[in-house]
DNA sequence: CTCGGCCACCTTATCGTTTAGCCAACGGCG
DNA sequence: CGCCGTTGGCTAAACGATAAGGTGGCCGAG
C-alpha cells in the first residue's frame, strides 16, 4: 500500500502538496495538481484515513447502538440511519447488543476506544451503560432514541408512546369494545411504561374499571408473548380486544390466537403500537399506530450533528406523534355488548 | 480526553510500561501494575483506537456491504455475522448500496480507506466494483457472500441455488403439478441465473416443455414481482403453481394473488427459495427453501480470518445447500391433471 | 533600483500509540 | 571477585497524514 510519500516522489512535490490537491485546503497549480493526481491514479493511492483521523481529530464514524437488528423497527431505523450518515459523509458502526446491559456497556466502550464522532444508542432498558460516562459536553455526543432510562441527561428523540397507546386503545373502545386487554413490554422501558399508562388513561376516560388481570407481559418479545396470551384467553370473561404494545408482542399474539384456532377479527379483535412492512401481509392486515421512523432518525442525526459541531446547550427531548392505521383486524361490537 | 502520557505521568511510569500494562505484552511487576489500572481509574482513560491502529497496522474493523439492510436475507445475515464478528473482537462498519454500482464502489473505497481489515460484500449484481482492486493478495481482505459476479478472483459463500431452484420446482411437479410458472431475479446475478437454470431443469428432468411465457422477471423486489404477476394470470391456460426465486418476490406474489381474489393454495399454489421471519405468520403458512444463514457467515468469517492471518492460498468457494420447508402454500393436484 | 508582499511550494512538528533497543541492577557461577 | 545473563523498566523512533510556519522568486510600487 502506498503512502502520501510515495505519490510525492513520484510526482516530484512534497506530501504537503499532495495532501492540499487532495483535500483543497490550498491553491495548488494545474500542472503539479495534474501530476499529483497522476501519481495517486499510477500508484492506485488511497489516503490513509487511519493517520487522517489522528491528526485531524476526527474518524467521521458514528456508532450506532440496537438491541436487535431484526426487529423491524430497528431495521427500518438503520436503514433510515444510515442513509443520512452517508449524505453527511459518515461511516456507521454498528453494534447490536441483545438488550443485555453488559454487552451495552461494551459496545459503548468500544465506541469511545474507537473515537467514533458521535454515537446514536437505543438502550435496551436499563441507565447503567449510559448515566455514568455521558453529558452534554463530553466525547463522543451522544443522542438517545426510542428508550430513554431515567436520569440519563443527554439529547434523545421518542415516540409519544403515551398518545399511541392511548389512540390505539380507544380505536378498540370506539367500535365497541369493552373487554380489551394489553400485552405490554417491561416497564423499565420508556416504551413499556408509557404504553401502559396510554392503555389505562383510555379505559380511564371512558370510565371502564382497570382490571390488573388484563394487562400481562410480553416482555417486547415473540416467544413470551404468545405465552403470555395464553393466561388472557383463560380469563373468564375473555377479552374481545386485545391491544399489543410492540410489533413482536403482536406478531406472538397473532400466532398464538391461530394456534387457539380463534379468528380474527371475528373472535378476537387486535390492534397494535408499531407499525412493520408485513403488517398487511398478515390476513387480516393488522391495524397498527405507525412510528414515524424516518423522522425519528432526522431528528436523531440533526441533533447529533448539532453536538459534535459543539453545542453545549441544555439536553433536548424530542417527542414524535404516531399515527393510527386502520386495516382489518379490529372488528365493531354490536351496541349490545355495552 | 486523557492519553497514556497523562497516564504515565501519574502513575510515575513510562507509557511503554503503561501500555504494556494494558496490552500484556511484556511483564510488569505487580506494584507498578496497581498504579497503572489505577492512575487509568483515576483518568478515565480509554485508548485512543486510532493511534493503536495507525501504529499497529489493524483497526479491528471489518467491513459488511449489502444492498438492503431490509430485506430479510440481509437482515439476517447482518444479525448473524456481526455477532460472529464480535466474538473475534471486530467492530463492524456497515455500508447499504441500494443494488446501485455507484455506491458499492464508494463503499468500497470508503472502508479501503478506513483501512478495514476485512470486507464481508453482497455485490448488487455488477462486477464493476470489484473485478479492479480485488485479489487474493491484497488488502483489505475480501470474501463475497450471496451473489458472486464473473471473473471475480476471491473467496466466496454461496447457496447452491441451482438447487435451491430444482428442489422448489421439484415439489411443485411432485403435488401434481404441470403449469408451473416462476417469478425470477434477474439473469446478471448469480442466485437469479442459478435459480431459473434450476427451475428449467427440473421441468426437464420431468419432460415438461419449457414455456417462456411462465417466465417473468421481478427484478428481485415487491412491486415489480406483484406486477409481473399480471401477465402470469392472463395467461391462457393459467399456471396452477408459481415458484418465486426470491422473499421479496414472493411477498410480492402473494400480494398479487389476493390483489386478484385467488386464493392460496385453493385456486393456486406457491412456493419459493428464501425463506424468512414471517413465512409462518401468511395465512397459508409459506412453503420456502431455507438459506442456510447463520452457516453462510460462519464460513465467510472463517475464510476471511484466514486471509487477514496472511493466507494467499488460491480462492475457495463455498456452496451451501438450502433445506425445503414445508408448510401450506402448495395444494395437491388430483391424477387427473396430469 | 530596492524593498515589501504575495504566491506557490516545501519543511517539519504533531496527533497517541507500540515496540525495538538500551540500560541499570542483581544474582549466580566459575 | 569479576563476568554475564536476566529481569524490569525507560527512551525514542516509527506509523501516515495535516497544517503551521518558512522560503525562494517574482512583481509592483516608491
Amino acid at each position: 500500500m502506498s503512502t502520501i510519500r510515495d505519490v510525492a516522489r513520484l510526482a516530484g512535490v512534497s506530501t504537503a502538496t499532495v495532501s492540499a490537491t487532495l483535500s483543497g485546503t490550498a491553491f495548488v497549480s494545474e500542472p503539479l495538481r495534474a501530476r499529483v493526481r497522476e501519481a495517486v491514479e499510477e500508484l492506485d493511492y488511497s489516503p490513509h484515513g487511519v493517520a487522517r483521523s489522528l491528526k485531524s481529530g476526527s474518524t467521521r464514524l458514528i456508532g450506532l447502538v440496537i438491541p436487535d437488528v431484526t426487529n423491524p423497527f430497528f431495521t427500518e431505523f438503520v436503514h433510515a440511519f444510515g442513509a443520512l450518515a452517508r449524505g453527511d459523509g459518515y461511516s456507521m458502526l454498528l453494534g447490536v447488543t441483545g438488550f443485555d446491559a453488559a454487552r451495552e456497556r461494551e459496545a459503548i466502550a468500544l465506541l469511545r476506544m474507537q473515537r467514533v464522532d458521535g454515537i446514536i444508542a437505543c438502550p435496551g432498558a436499563n441507565a447503567d451503560p449510559y448515566n455514568e460516562s455521558f453529558a452534554i459536553g463530553s466525547r463522543p455526543a451522544v443522542v438517545l432514541v426510542d428508550n430513554v432510562p431515567v436520569g440519563v441527561n443527554v439529547d434523545s428523540v421518542v415516540l409519544d408512546n403515551y398518545a399511541a397507546a392511548f389512540v390505539a386503545t380507544t380505536y378498540l373502545l370506539d367500535r365497541g369494545h369493552v373487554r380489551v386487554a394489553t400485552v405490554t413490554g417491561p416497564s423499565v422501558s420508556l416504551p413499556g411504561r408509557e404504553r401502559i399508562r396510554g392503555f389505562q388513561a383510555a379505559l380511564a376516560a371512558r370510565g371502564i374499571p382497570f382490571d390488573p388481570r388484563y394487562v400481562v407481559s410480553g416482555n417486547f418479545l415473540e416467544e413470551d408473548s404468545r405465552r403470555a396470551l395464553g393466561d388472557l384467553l383463560s380469563l373468564d370473561p375473555r377479552p374481545s380486544a386485545i391491544f399489543a404494545a410492540g410489533n413482536l408482542m403482536l406478531v406472538g399474539v397473532m400466532r398464538g390466537l391461530h394456534e387457539a384456532g380463534l379468528s380474527v377479527p371475528t373472535d378476537i379483535s387486535v390492534a397494535a403500537v408499531d407499525d412493520f412492512p408485513w403488517a398487511t401481509a398478515f390476513r387480516p392486515a393488522l391495524t397498527t399506530v405507525c412510528q414515524p421512523v424516518a423522522a425519528m432518525a432526522e431528528h436523531a442525526m440533526r441533533l447529533l450533528r448539532a453536538r459534535i459541531a459543539g453545542d453545549v446547550s441544555p439536553p433536548t427531548r424530542i417527542e414524535l406523534s404516531a399515527s393510527l392505521v386502520i386495516r382489518d383486524s379490529v372488528a365493531g361490537l354490536p351496541q349490545a355488548a355495552f
